[in-house]
DNA sequence: AGTGCAATTGACAGCGCTGTCATTTTCATT
DNA sequence: AATGAAAATGACAGCGCTGTCAATTGCACT
């Protein structure tokens, strides 16, 4: 049998509000109190029904995590974050797939708010980006964190990482190598990250003393597609690059597979860095040298802040994450 | 300002209970005052308080889908279509990651559902075929879908799809191209699967009038690695296979990448069959000719069973889900 | 010992809904 | 028109917790 408040009180032979303050680390407790009524409570095998914690205090104790990312891998790292970050807190995270494409994205985001509400959301990009839905969110006066937005609200604080200094990481340890033919293929020109991670490669480059060589810097939109595309015109042209760095791995993985393809060794003849560090990564062969996103970092600390949100007085505009290079078998020194 | 059931009783001209009655779809109301309330209900965007539902009726209104698959794809999937079936009956969803490798897998997910008590519970490969959770949930009689379980158990209903039809599909469909050298590798010793689709295989070619040919089933263990090693023995055996059929996409993947490596063209000197239809599948080139398990249909129909359980006279033992064989570039005739 | 103030504790209502059971209405049948 | 059973409706308590505010206790200081 589920034990209750009430029996709590009673065996700790207090007042229910005494045992509800304790449990909700209340100030005005008096030490022993305290410890003997945790005490209580951790034989009783206690723990506090969420509904009728919620209907009291009206709040929900849900977070929730908003998310039209085609990538589950991405997803399923947030998520994980998140999830962590809510356990120890008494939270618990729903999921809302909600689809960009449809045209009143806003109406059915506060469809389901009204249904289910929550206190707090996770917003992944690129619905961060998107104005129907923060409107929303602001009107219904909602606590949300942005995860990696283009722009950073003024308002709230949102997660990220530096997709600029990441890339010049990347660049700069190809340079470090010996690579002074550097071939670049750009991501999505509408996806933000595209032109921080081209500006990162750039601003290694000029930093080595080198010139980027535009020849050498191919358009692409994130896809294996496209990248087998620009691998072609990159590994077919004079002036062959020793080292190319995509901007993500999908299409480090057809830089690859184009290189397997003419008889280009990898990382022999040709080093190749992504970034992400997907699955694919690893499955890949030889295994890629990326960027680890510290997306799962990102999660944890979206939901922190909405579960506990600092205050304000040293609220920070934004929290950027750690991510990481690594150094796998698709890179080496070149000859 | 959000309303309550009290504001769409004094709208309608009935009490409380009748409004529940009505949002509840229970019998015994008049069917003009059922459409009176529901029209109120709309007028006042009213939809009820979860928490004070869950309270009065002691229903969590909550599923929970437990997992630990490292395929972040799949988890995707059973997810979106779990959510959807919620999403349509007031229910919500909660995601609980268990880590399989713990050594009391059974006590912390105790621990989780005494937080978060729920109505239901939908277990994924591998964990619905772990004792201690099924112990677990047994004595808190917690209804729970396994999806894909390697044993039916009897007491329950499970979701499936039928692996060793899917595999027979695959092998039929290469052999009706003209292949008579089939090749095939084998998934993870230890993941029921890899029998049944083996299996599949092995029917088809016997129904076919073939014979199985056991120089060219290799062993393998569902990883990329594992397919190079099953391609390279494969590939360069004196009496080559047509066609291969790989377990799972990323064995496929790799005797895609192993066959480019020796000069073997895809799909022209060699066709190949993968199985899941993981994002790989259409990154690849060629794109794979693979089999589309029911996953989002799985999450969809186990969701649905908790909801609304078939009563007990019409319950089967379980359900199994239409997989597809979708054929793309991978696979042509035999010359 | 007496005073005042802060720290600690408790009594109680009520969050929004559903379960129980009593009451009223409807309607086929005599 | 009278009767009875079934259908429809409503009154009310109470689910387990927290917010409010009042009561009590402890303690430093006269």
């Amino acid at each position: 049998m589920k034990s209750t408040i009430t029996d709590v009180a009673k065996q700790a032979g207090v007042s229910m509000k005494t045992v509800s303050r304790v449990l909700n680390n209340e100030p005005n407790v008096a030490q022993k109190t305290r410890e003997r009524v945790l005490a209580v409570a951790k034989e009783l095998r206690y723990s506090p029904n969420l509904a009728a914690r919620g209907l009291a205090s009206s709040k929900s104790y849900l977070l929730a995590l908003l998310y039209d990312n085609p990538s589950p891998n991405y997803i399923a790292n947030i998520q994980k974050g998140a999830i962590d970050a809510c356990r120890d807190s008494g939270y618990h995270l729903v999921i809302e797939p909600l689809n960009m494409n449809m045209d009143d994205i806003g109406d059915a985001l506060e469809l389901r708010l009204e249904r289910l509400p929550v206190d707090g959301i996770i917003l992944t990009p690129p619905l961060c980006d998107d104005e129907n839905l923060l409107d929303v969110l602001k009107r219904l006066k909602i606590p949300y964190v942005p995860v990696a937005p283009s722009r950073e609200p003024d308002d709230v604080t949102s997660v990220k990482m530096d997709d600029v200094q990441a890339s010049f990481e990347m660049t700069e340890y190809m340079i470090r190598n010996g690579h002074k033919k550097l071939g670049f293929i750009k991501g999505h020109p509408e996806h933000s990250a595209s032109t921080l991670r081209y500006l990162g490669f750039v601003k290694a480059v000029e930093a080595a003393g080198l010139e980027v060589d535009l020849d050498a810097v191919v358009d692409g939109d994130f896809s294996f597609k496209s990248g087998v595309k620009a691998a072609e015109v990159l590994l077919t042209s004079k002036e062959r690059p020793t080292a190319i760095f995509a901007s993500n791995d999908d299409m480090a993985a057809a830089v690859v597979s184009v290189a397997s393809r003419l008889g280009i060794s990898v990382p022999g003849d040709l080093s190749v860095g992504g970034f992400d560090d997907t699955p694919l990564a690893q499955i890949l062969y030889p295994q890629l040298t990326t960027i680890k996103q510290p997306i799962y970092e990102m999660g944890h600390m979206a939901a922190s802040l909405l579960i506990k949100p600092p205050k304000p007085e040293d609220r920070l505009p934004s929290y950027c994450l750690d991510h990481k290079l690594i150094i796998r078998d698709s890179t080496q020194k070149s000859e």
